[in-house]
DNA sequence: ACACATTTGTGCAAAAAAGCACAAATCCTC
DNA sequence: GAGGATTTGTGCTTTTTTGCACAAATGTGT
């Protein structure tokens, strides 16, 4: 059994994080970046949490997990962290995406501000549509916006290798989702985010995370269904 | 105590869904759709399972909850099953929504087939950037487009007055989703899809789901950092 | 140096979710 | 119409997640 004090920068094993807190981290990495930018030094669990939409014994336990980095009577110091959660995420070295589907979906998120930033950045574009191919789209937010070519999907595999990505966005539509995934993963994406609203079937050790607009609002209008009563 | 009998059409009381049974029916919505556009008339639940990417036990005990409608030995009827899910999430009514923030995600959100289709309907843009106000945009898929006006957002509480919309998608920058989302919530809206990387605080009984991109690249990127042992 | 006010970290309890296994119900074949 | 092959619905168990409450640790003031 490894000793408990604090997991140094290289433990051997991992400490097994729960599922439920890594999907909380995220939200207190962006909360204390933004009390950073404010230069507020400290933070209680209780602030915390508010700025989070947690409880404070959620927020205190998920940390609890990392490591002991707060002061008992006092807090935790932002900067510090931050850092921590930020180490512990994998933000620091910089994470090189592609995006399969240069349509509306993809060219927003080519754009969109939190991809650029923070350790993420769009390295390649890739597109089935003729027409596209070869065109430039604008990524990044305002401050260092690049201009990206669109790839012929044929290419991906070269696309990839080229370029290092290690996760791919699918934003295509539902019927070429999977055939894309396949292709991801063939050429050794082992992270992928997709948009297509449908499931992913992928081999062991592929992680897909989906974000369907679609079902959002369904549920959204399932509980305001029931509040009508 | 109520009778736990099929309970029909109107039950007086909510049978108590599980959140995390709501979360998945939308998945079993669509596949079901799917299988329906084949001409496909039964399914098993290891089938419709394995398209969901969930456990055929966790399936059937999610579908219980809406009522018996499957036939044992058997299976269920896809466009049986398909209808009573739709009427238990409210997608025979047709929802209403409004969009604030027409920047690229909110004009790709407008465009996105999955919204306009199957009971949603975006009914106003709105934004507070005097250059976009006024303009067009183009809503909805190819088949039936629809050409919106960009109102202002001091008229939000008209718009939302004037086309009763119930839904509200908040697609602004971090800055002012809190703002906005007040107005919203004073205009009456309960239910609110949040795009924007900042947790909104609502008075009780409003509805709020958040979407977060970066946050879902950095839960990939945690999982393959630690792939890479 | 000592009592006191804070605030973290955590053991334990409760609740929610997921998984297992099988009885009950149905269809099909002979 | 009886037996066998399926497949649902569900009671029970296990795991995960959340919530509570308080001891441990720190800072403060006198």
């Amino acid at each position: 059994m490894p000793s408990k004090v604090s997991s140094s920068s290289k433990d051997g094993n991992s400490p097994k994080i729960s599922e439920a807190t890594v999907s909380r981290l995220p939200a207190y990495y962006r909360a204390l970046s933004q009390l950073a930018d404010a230069a507020q030094v400290r933070v209680s669990s209780e602030e915390l949490a508010a700025l989070t939409g947690v409880s404070s014994a959620m927020l205190r336990k998920d940390l609890s997990h990392l490591g002991s980095y707060g002061t008992r009577g006092v807090g935790y110091e932002v900067e510090f962290l931050r850092y921590q959660i930020s180490r512990e995420m994998g933000l620091n070295n910089d994470w090189s995406v592609v995006i399969v589907g240069v349509g509306n979906l993809g060219r927003a998120l080519a754009h969109y501000g939190g991809f650029g930033s923070r350790g993420f950045r769009v390295v390649a574009l890739v597109d089935a549509d003729q027409t596209l191919i070869g065109t430039k789209v604008k990524c990044g937010a305002e401050g260092k916006t690049v201009e990206l070519l669109v790839h012929a999907l044929s290419d991906l595999e070269d696309v990839i290798k080229e370029t290092n990505a290690r996760l791919g966005v699918v934003a295509t539509p539902a019927e070429s989702a999977q055939v894309v995934s396949d292709r991801l993963v063939k050429a050794g994406i082992r992270s992928i985010l997709n948009f297509a609203p449908v499931h992913l079937s992928v081999p062991e050790g592929v992680d897909v995370r989906k974000v369907d607009l679609a079902s959002e609002l369904q549920i959204l209008a399932f509980h305001e269904q029931r509040k009508a009563v």
